[in-house]
DNA sequence: TTATTTGTTCGGTCAATACCGAACAAACCG
DNA sequence: CGGTTTGTTCGGTATTGACCGAACAAATAA
């Protein structure tokens, strides 16, 4: 059965999350409500009415997540309205996204070599080391998008 | 030759990323300094003069990061000043942080999950994209950070 | 046309928090 | 013993930004 407090735990839950990955509160919220809402597409209004926030908010929460790709905008046939809708690819995006976190590193390891220009190979060790795992790791993540997917199609997400 | 403008931007870069993360920006900063200092350990003084911050909030940010065992403290004989230098494992321990938010996320899903308890197969699939997408990948990051040692060992880091 | 629905943008308010300076606390040195 | 160095804690300030309401815009329905 529908237990409607846990749900919305489940949809706090998730802004909190968010919100401690960059997004803004109301933003995690709004992909919170799209994980379980019924039908998986809402408007901007059924945003509003669903997490009680104003519109402006999620309008502005929307237009944010859409530019991350988080979330699609999505209209149906004879529907003049605009719905929104988790992306296929949410996972995969914010997992690009801690990719390229690591990218940023190794080339901040780079740059940090690259002011200590010739100073002893043991000076630089710390930053050798600092571009050489998050090099690794950027090679590596891609990899493992790739299994993933595989995975995936294996259990027949083909569709989501 | 050691380019001292270089330097500067390279420690506020590090500070920005690492506030980018959730640190604070002087944390980031002094991570940035330990990282190109000579030699490698530095007192709270020190820290200060270099970095133009006041000694309060060098205290706070050297507690901060070496609660996340970013930073360590370190002595030498003979010399009963305490100094703090950048941690062998720091970057596995910021790997493990990114690994943990996957695991909320896995977590996030199944409580999710539970609160949809006896729904659709079809109103659960987004939910079970989430938990085990992420469990993929909560699986996978350790066997990522094994090799990655391996890797380190071979390349002579052994006493980083 | 006018009224209603939908949506964006802008200004202001409020909350969170990073940072500093000052007060306080130890430990060591003269 | 003072006095100096080192370090933490606390209060206040200032910045940031999330959020809301209101104004505005545009499209549709009556």
């Amino acid at each position: 059965m529908a237990d409607i407090e846990k749900q919305v735990g489940f949809v706090e839950q998730v802004g909190l999350y968010f919100e401690g990955v960059g997004l803004a509160r109301i933003a995690g919220r709004v992909i919170g409500w799209l994980l379980i809402c019924d039908p998986p597409h809402q408007t901007q209004p059924d945003l509003v009415e669903a997490l009680g926030a104003s519109k402006s908010s999620i309008s502005v929460a929307l237009k944010d997540l859409t530019t991350l790709y988080l979330v699609e905008r999505f209209t149906l046939p004879g529907d003049r309205r605009t719905y929104y809708r988790t992306s296929k690819d949410m996972w995969s995006r914010s997992f690009r996204a801690r990719m390229h976190q690591i990218s940023e590193l190794k080339a901040l390891g780079e740059a940090g070599l690259a002011a200590l220009e010739g100073e002893s190979p043991e000076r630089l060790k710390r930053l050798s080391l600092m571009r050489d795992m998050n090099a690794f790791m950027a090679e590596e993540f891609p990899k493992l998008l790739d299994k993933w997917d595989a995975i995936k199609r294996e259990k027949g997400y083909d569709d989501l």
